[in-house]
DNA sequence: CTGTATCCAAAGCGATACTG
DNA sequence: CAGTATCGCTTTGGATACAG
């Protein structure tokens, strides 16, 4: 199904929303990750969430998943140009969101 | 209750989280507007949506609002120093998202 | 005109158990 | 180890009616 936009920023919602992705991201930053890593890396997801965040985030061009054909499976997902470039933007969000957190709340920690 | 963030990025998601937020921001980002007028700015939202994204707006210092004591009522919201800066972030946010749906979806309008 | 209150459907998220 | 399936809770968004 073909989805109307008003603007380009609900394109970028659509692809960092949600609760998990831009941490997967940013965990990938610095090179391919195997699975059951990217479960303990990013603290408090779920198997399920993960897979299916993976899943979106490789459709959508930001990931690549690379299977290795062996047993135990060994699977690693590392951030297309898409994804590094993503990260790049993220990074300017982030600088902004740690101003305004510093700025409004200067007494929290 | 206090929210527990792992990185920045989640705190500008919940700033500009959700299908209106970065539409109210972009057509405050020329100057005041009044209440009606958002109504019909951005199109498709509910008066109910309008009120409380506003409300959450204002309460996370982004925008403000001055009323007008007068019958009938005269509301105008605008953008505080936050939400301008935001709005600054937001084109770049926009920049990317044009660029990345022009890339990968090239025949599309 | 601006704002509030209900009620309801859909999406997001998470716990858990299970398969190859 | 990697991935799937089910079920239920919670959050979000939207239609509608109403009040100052």
């Amino acid at each position: 199904m073909k989805k109307i936009y008003n603007n380009q920023v609900e394109v970028v919602l659509d692809l960092i929303g949600g609760k998990w992705k831009s941490h997967i991201i940013f965990h990938l930053g610095s090179g391919p990750v195997r699975t059951g890593e990217l479960i303990r890396l990013v603290a408090g997801i779920t198997q399920k969430m993960l897979i299916e965040q993976l899943k979106e985030l490789e459709r959508d061009g930001l990931i690549s998943r690379k299977s290795y054909n062996q047993v135990p499976p060994r699977v690693e997902y590392s951030l297309t140009n898409y994804g590094s470039s993503l990260k790049d933007i993220l990074k300017v969000v982030c600088d902004w969101g740690d101003d305004y957190v510093k700025d409004r709340y200067p007494t929290a920690k």
